[in-house]
DNA sequence: TGTACATCAGTGAACGCGCGTTCACTGATGTAC
DNA sequence: TGTACATCAGTGAACGCGCGTTCACTGATGTAC
């Protein structure tokens, strides 16, 4: 048990990792946009001001959750990203990230929340997405696969934005087997070759119609 | 020009209609969470009591939004997916309505802000569930594609649904090159070949690394 | 080692504001006769 | 067709509340000498 009985200091010493602690666990509480200062500071146990006075307001909070979320997803996405299968391996750690940082997640992906400029929060963005295009780069390299890298990076990146978000909506709950990560990876095989056969049939995908 | 000129009946006749519309361009413009039902009733032009009094509280609009928003949805995709490569179609179509609809479409995914047991949502979302994975099904059958349909669904569900909201959320935007529809539909049969050839060498997709 | 002082992280009382909800009301509509 | 009345959709004043922000303050820390 930590020193409950040792005297509160004045100055607290580590205000910014308390506040975003109880940031963070507000937002997995009650979402994003119903995060207050007042809540964070209540649950945090330092004063309602304290908070505004570190970070300056609520943007600077979510600018850095999400800079430091971006750092945790590439700590933990890069040594599996690296493996054989990197790629494959890669987005199952996206997936698996976005389950267990839940709070992180939600606000690394909503900007409009952020500070955009703030050069932390840039480079740790651009680092993660740099081990995307990258590892989708070699994957297709390794497999001497067709097509632009970037396209496979950018489908890749959907799939498993896009599961992690649903399942964290509790939007396909009903829906997932016993092992959905095996599921959805066989899925996508199957999903790829409906795919190629609509292209070389000559579907052309596009929004309108009667292109 | 409508007749802005008539006395405006004490009996609004179409509330339901005007607050449903003004929420869901609250929405666009703020995000679900930030809404408030005052800031509804001064864009719908009524008094700041009418839209509680027409749908019981918030979680009645948002139920209202999310029921139609599903409907909506059905019937523009239905159509696409019903032709030949109605599953790629169908799965393009369900990214065109997020990207015209982002108000709907952020409302129906949020079943936080629902009344959960609804009849006229649930039924609607039904429908919209079964369009797609019979859709999937249908797809499978069509090519003689290997593989479990609700995998297959469930991979194209993740896939445009996590295109839509990265692209909503901009978080793509300076990756996106002229023809992004193009580019994503012959990643996802590079994904496809990158995903087969990783489950036939014996690896195994989950999230424990040792597994 | 000891004293004086500047700095500044964090406090807490006070403020004005927009919110959801309540409630007595208004007046249009529809039905009974 | 005309009158009386019940219904109920929508109003608007009033309420209490939690919010972000301000600001004079407290007191721990670090540096100068």
């Amino acid at each position: 048990m930590p020193d409950d009985t040792a005297p509160r200091p004045y100055h607290h010493g580590d205000l910014r990792r308390v506040v975003i602690d109880a940031a963070v666990a507000e937002v997995e509480a009650a979402g994003a946009s119903a995060l207050s200062l007042r809540a964070v500071a209540r649950r945090a146990g330092v004063s309602h001001a304290a908070p505004a006075h570190h970070f300056g307001d609520k943007t600077g909070i979510f600018t850095a959750i999400a800079a430091e979320g971006f750092r945790m997803m590439t700590e933990a996405i890069a040594p599996r990203a690296a493996g054989e299968h990197g790629f494959l391996a890669g987005g199952i750690a996206y997936v698996g990230f976005a389950l267990e940082h839940p709070g992180y997640f939600e606000v690394m992906f909503r900007p409009a929340l952020h500070h955009l400029d703030d050069p932390e929060l840039v480079e740790a963005r651009e680092a993660a997405f740099d081990l995307l295009f990258g590892t989708a780069r070699q994957a297709r390299d390794d497999l001497g696969v067709d097509g632009d890298p970037d396209g496979i990076a950018i489908a890749g990146w959907s799939v498993t934005h896009g599961f992690a978000t649903l399942v964290l909506a509790s939007s396909m709950s009903d829906r997932l087997g016993p092992d959905p990560v095996a599921t959805v990876s066989r899925g996508m095989v199957a999903l790829g070759e409906i795919t190629r056969h609509a292209l070389e049939s000559g579907f052309t995908p596009s929004f309108s119609p009667d292109a």
